[in-house]
DNA sequence: TTAGGGTTAG
């Protein structure tokens, strides 16, 4: 958005300058603000109601892309859209490529897609020649929206006009696609630009790394770091930092530890964001004196904390028992100037409830109340967790109820907390509300509710249950799968259900069309959709063809 | 033009 400020800034300046050389302006030219103001208050365009301009000779092409510009940098749309019907109705005027790209761009702040398409169609019938700053504008804002067919056709408009794409329509290009995860099309795109005379910068290779992380290809991403090296292509703070987050996500922490001391080792500037990973990390490994250092070291370096490294050291401390330890990091804290919020004193209150310390935990509820500090489901079920174990069952239960006064929602870990410290029939009633207020049983849920009917010798009721949650647990891990952007062994999975006698349902068929389009493999994800795949019964529930979806990934 | 935080259970 700065940039298209500016973009404008300029282009106002220089036609002003011509404009009082020649004191007189032409069709296309465009007028100072001095002149445009007693008309139209460019400052506040909502004040402005164009049915009340006087038309001629104000309608200059220039004018209304200046204005509709500015309704775009003012986010107005229905200013931009008004005034763009009123500037259409006047005599001897036409909209000018640039307005409509302006009302486009403005819609798609807006979020207006449908009204965005609409005038998409208009523009398209103008026969307009393409220019490079519509084309970038454009694909950008086309790209960020997912709307690749739009997209293609103006990078297909831009080389029939014989616009040569500059390096940012590729950088622009390769981000839509990217964002709307057409990786295949965006590793074409890359390769056009190796060979082309446009050479790929750090920020085409960056899309491109951003791209393979997406997709859960890390090691390609990884591989195109290298690369980089052999091109004589420095990797930026943004290379790391998207490579980092990537490893970090997957729980791979070393290779996390490996790009921070690298990075640190070219001089290259090390964000405060790529300290919390690399504490983080090694916190999550229960590794909580070496993420000390490591905090330690990073305010060596003059990067201050902030509450989130705070939060994840504190907790890595409570976890490995150190609570004393824990508590004098949350004072230092708070010394140090930052104010703790909810997720910092989620931390405590579960740390103290591990520990036994319920009485402390309730005191910093009944403090965080009285302070404004959200109370989420997580204080709860901390809470009620470790009343049950204590045998507390009745405050236990108070708490529970007492989250609907409260308007905090209750969320799977509130429900399991007090479903294991009840009896079995309260349990399976609190698995039917669970059912009724819209929340996810998980496979913990079932745990428990399995065990307790075991218990109580109902085998029956509790083998149904386990079907139940066999489903589910099927349809779970293929939506984790497919998340991960691992279609192979999803579709492997989505086999062996078929194999154990049970239908693949609809949505689960959906999830595997998605993530076989965001894996770039549209003509696949076509291919199921219009395909009997994993679809085997005849109406006397005999299995009439049994095709794998494997077999998608063999072919 | 590209990136961007932390917490909950057997």
């Amino acid at each position: 958005m700065l940039s298209r400020f500016r973009f404008l800034g300029n282009f106002y300046s220089t036609q002003s300058r011509f404009f009082f050389s020649r004191f007189a302006f032409t069709q296309s030219d465009l007028p100072p603000p001095e002149w445009i103001e007693p008309f139209i208050n460019l400052s506040d365009l909502s004040a402005t109601n164009p049915e009340d301009l006087t038309p001629s000779p104000w309608v200059a092409p220039n004018f209304v892309a200046f204005v509709l510009a500015s309704a775009e940098i003012q986010n107005k749309p229905d200013v931009a859209s008004r005034f763009f019907a009123w500037a259409a109705k006047q005599k001897k005027y036409t909209h000018k490529l640039e307005c409509y790209v302006s009302l486009i761009n403005v819609l798609a702040l807006a979020n207006d897609l449908v009204k965005m398409r609409f005038l998409f169609g208009q523009l398209k019938e103008m026969q307009f020649v393409m220019t490079m700053s519509s084309a970038n504008s454009l694909i950008n804002i086309f790209g960020e929206l997912g709307m690749v067919e739009e997209l293609l056709w103006v990078w297909r408009r831009m080389k029939d006009n014989e616009v040569e794409p500059s390096l940012y329509t590729f950088n622009f290009l390769l981000n839509g696609l990217v964002s709307s995860m057409f990786i295949e099309s965006a590793e074409r795109v890359f390769e056009v630009m190796e060979n082309s005379k446009i050479r790929s910068d750090v920020v085409s290779y960056n899309t491109m790394i951003k791209g393979y992380c997406k997709a859960g290809q890390t090691l390609k991403a990884m591989k195109l770091l290298r690369a980089m090296e052999m091109v004589n292509l420095e990797p930026d703070k943004i290379t790391y930092l998207t490579l980092m987050q990537a490893c970090y996500s997957e729980g791979n922490f070393d290779s996390c530890l490996v790009l921070y001391h690298e990075m640190a080792e070219k001089g290259c500037e090390v964000p405060p964001h790529e300290h919390s990973l690399v504490v983080g990390g090694l916190c999550k490994e229960g590794k909580c004196l070496e993420g000390y250092v490591a905090f330690e070291n990073m305010i060596r370096n003059g990067v201050k904390a902030n509450v989130a490294i705070y939060t994840t050291l504190i907790d890595a401390f409570a976890k490995c028992g150190k609570m004393e330890e824990a508590l004098e990091l949350f004072e230092r804290m708070k010394t140090d100037g930052l104010e703790p919020d909810e997720v910092s004193y989620g931390v405590i209150v579960n740390g103290l409830c591990k520990s036994g310390r319920l009485d402390e935990a309730m005191d910093y509820l009944k403090f965080c109340s009285a302070n404004e500090v959200a109370v989420n489901a997580m204080f709860y079920s901390s809470l009620i967790d470790g009343l049950g174990k204590a045998g507390r069952f009745d405050e236990a239960r108070k708490l529970f109820e007492e989250m609907v006064e409260k308007d905090c929602p209750r969320d799977s870990y509130c429900y399991n907390a007090l479903a294991k410290c009840g009896r079995i029939n309260e349990a399976l009633a609190l698995f039917k509300r669970m059912e009724d207020e819209g929340c996810d049983q998980t496979v913990y849920t079932y745990t428990i509710l399995i065990s307790g009917l075991f218990r109580e010798r109902k085998n029956e009721e509790a083998m149904k249950l386990w079907d139940m949650m066999i489903d589910k647990a099927f349809e779970d891990m293929i939506t984790v799968l497919c998340k991960a952007g691992r279609v192979k062994e999803a579709c492997k999975l989505a086999d062996g259900i078929v194999v154990r006698g049970r239908e693949i349902p609809g949505r689960i068929r959906t999830v595997l069309i998605n993530a076989l389009r965001k894996a770039g493999n549209a003509d696949l994800a076509m291919k199921l959709m219009h395909s009997k795949i994993g679809i085997g019964y005849d109406r006397m529930g005999k299995i009439k063809r049994r095709v794998k979806f494997r077999s998608l990934l063999e072919s």
